[in-house]
DNA sequence: TTCCGACAGTGGGGTCGCAAT
DNA sequence: ATTGCGACCCCACTATCGGAA
């Protein structure tokens, strides 16, 4: 198959809103691909690469060659320079990378350089990634789609669970079940902004967790042998030497674990995560790392026991059979009422121990692998802020032409002047993206650059955000985290603002 | 006919490893 | 030694479609 064939789908996809077209155009592609190209088409028409990634990002696309005219290039020959391109390591390999781009895009017509600089930078925008490429596969192999989605469940790769529908069809799908070693894709949880109201979507007895602020991990073990995955299903087994111990010290021999990890301070309470993501992502002297910074370890959930497949079972079923192989200390902390009262004080107690919230989760609830099921709903405090915009930045996509990104500033008294917190995009309708541009531009002072707009520091916006952190990107040392916009306060003036004060006593 | 679940898109701060400067 | 880039850790929120109610 060509790679203009794609390009020209994709485009096609991008142009119909309707999901269901999409599904269509995507269908008709996979129902024309060879046997031995499915999983390529696969992987590029939701939005990946069967590489993962390549070491090229938006800075290694610039200034492409001109493009050909006659569309010659197969998906085979494209993935094999990909191939390439994430086999350069070492010195050099910067320019060896650039050079085999170069090579890639002379070989492309103008659409298809369009497509492979959008698939490269991870920014397909045609409205379709996994979620409706399952339909399309479906539609294809002429299979059930939940027969699709279940194999997606145990496999965590849906180009290969893709392939297989199409050249195998339902058999293949049902040859796929949970491998030891082989992560799954984690459950995620929706949101709530109280426990009752959490309480109330699960309805009656409920089971309440901890929410702890670290790396969520997944760990395997078969014999002696641990392995320990990321939300991403990245192996990061070597980076976690205590998690290894600690399962491996346990008397099942065969086990999926879902949990977290964190480093607490010796007297309990949680490090800041920037203290528990740089143990975890760090590789270089990790003997050492874990003298400075021992990491504990915390499960809340079983996908397998000794040979048992648990995944269908209730949430409570699964957790007796987590309590029946692992200790106490190593379970994270929980209740199970029917209570709001209760709940809320459990809720309290871990957010005075300086955690995030907690989880309420449905007992009865599979374990809804890779997605985002309504069996667990996440509680955590909310803070706000009045701030002032000092400017914003011109969107992308859907908000091209409008000003998106807000740069936050705090008073600061001692100098009458503003102290910038970060920016956030989050929490715009389209409403207000069109009224803050027309209202900022306004309050234009020239722009900084061609994608900032600065602005006389007049206009108050109510910041909600979860904490604040130390930073070395900003002058006041603090950054917020996860900060979003909930309402213009046209009822403040900016000396009227929230003060770095009122911020700095945020962070101890 | 209305409601709501699921998905895609739009980006945020921080940290590490690596190659280039 | 420092800088820039890519990848990945944490993530919130709105708009939209189409099936469920």
């Amino acid at each position: 198959m060509l790679l203009i064939d794609l390009a020209r789908t994709s485009a096609a996809v991008a142009a119909d809103s309707a999901r269901l077209a999409k599904i269509r155009h995507l269908a008709e592609l996979l129902g024309r691909v060879e046997p031995d190209e499915a999983e390529i088409a696969i992987a590029y028409l939701s939005g990946e690469l069967p590489q993962r990634a390549i070491g090229v990002g938006w800075a290694g696309l610039q200034d492409p060659p001109d493009p050909r005219l006659a569309a010659t290039a197969t998906l085979r020959q494209v993935n094999g320079l990909l191939d390439q391109i994430k086999a350069q390591v070492g010195p050099g390999s910067q320019a060896a990378r650039k050079a085999l781009i170069t090579e890639l895009f002379s070989a492309a017509t103008r659409q298809e350089q369009t497509f492979l600089a959008r698939l490269l930078r991870s920014e397909l925008r045609q409205g379709a990634l996994d979620g409706v490429m399952i339909e399309a596969i479906a539609k294809a192999a002429e299979v059930p789609v939940a027969e699709v989605r279940r194999a997606l469940t145990l496999r965590g790769w849906l180009p290969a669970v893709g392939a297989a529908a199409l050249n195998g069809g339902v058999e293949a799908l049902r040859a796929f079940h949970l491998e030891v070693g082989r992560p799954v894709s984690p459950m995620l949880a929706q949101s709530a902004t109280s426990v009752a109201a959490a309480l109330g979507k699960i309805g009656g007895l409920a089971a309440v967790e901890w929410k702890l602020d670290g790396v969520r991990i997944q760990v395997h073990r078969s014999g002696e042998t641990v392995t320990v995955f990321t939300r991403t299903l990245d192996d990061i087994t070597a980076q976690v030497p205590e998690v290894v111990e600690a399962v491996g010290a346990l008397s099942s021999q065969d086990l999926v674990l879902d949990g977290e990890v964190i480093a607490l301070r010796p007297d309990g309470r949680p490090e800041p995560f920037q203290i528990t993501s740089g143990r975890v992502s760090s590789r270089a002297d990790v003997a050492g790392a874990r003298e400075k910074t021992p990491l504990s370890v915390f499960f809340f959930d079983a996908l397998r026991v000794d040979g048992a497949d648990l995944l269908e079972l209730p949430g409570e079923s699964r957790h007796a059979a987590l309590t029946g192989v692992v200790p106490a200390e190593l379970v994270t902390p929980r209740l199970v009422t029917g209570e709001t009262a209760t709940a809320e004080e459990f809720y309290k107690d871990a957010v005075r121990g300086g955690h995030e919230g907690v989880v309420v989760k449905s007992p009865q609830a599979p374990y809804a692998a890779g997605r985002r099921g309504a069996g667990w709903i996440k509680v955590k405090p909310r803070h706000t802020l009045d701030l002032v915009v000092l400017a914003a930045e011109w969107g992308h996509g859907r908000r091209e032409g409008r000003l998106s990104n807000l740069h936050l500033g705090a008073r600061d008294p001692l100098t009458g002047g503003f102290v910038m917190l970060g920016k956030t995009f989050k929490g715009l309708t389209d409403e207000l993206l069109a009224w803050q541009t027309e209202r900022l531009l306004e309050l234009s002072d020239g722009p900084a650059d061609s994608w900032t707009v600065t602005v006389r520091p007049e206009l108050v916006v109510e910041v909600a955000f979860d904490g604040v952190q130390q930073s070395s990107r900003y002058a006041g040392g603090m950054a917020l985290r996860f900060a979003r916009v909930l309402r213009y306060r046209s009822d403040k003036s900016a000396e009227q603002a929230d003060t770095v004060e009122t911020v700095r006593a945020l962070m101890l």
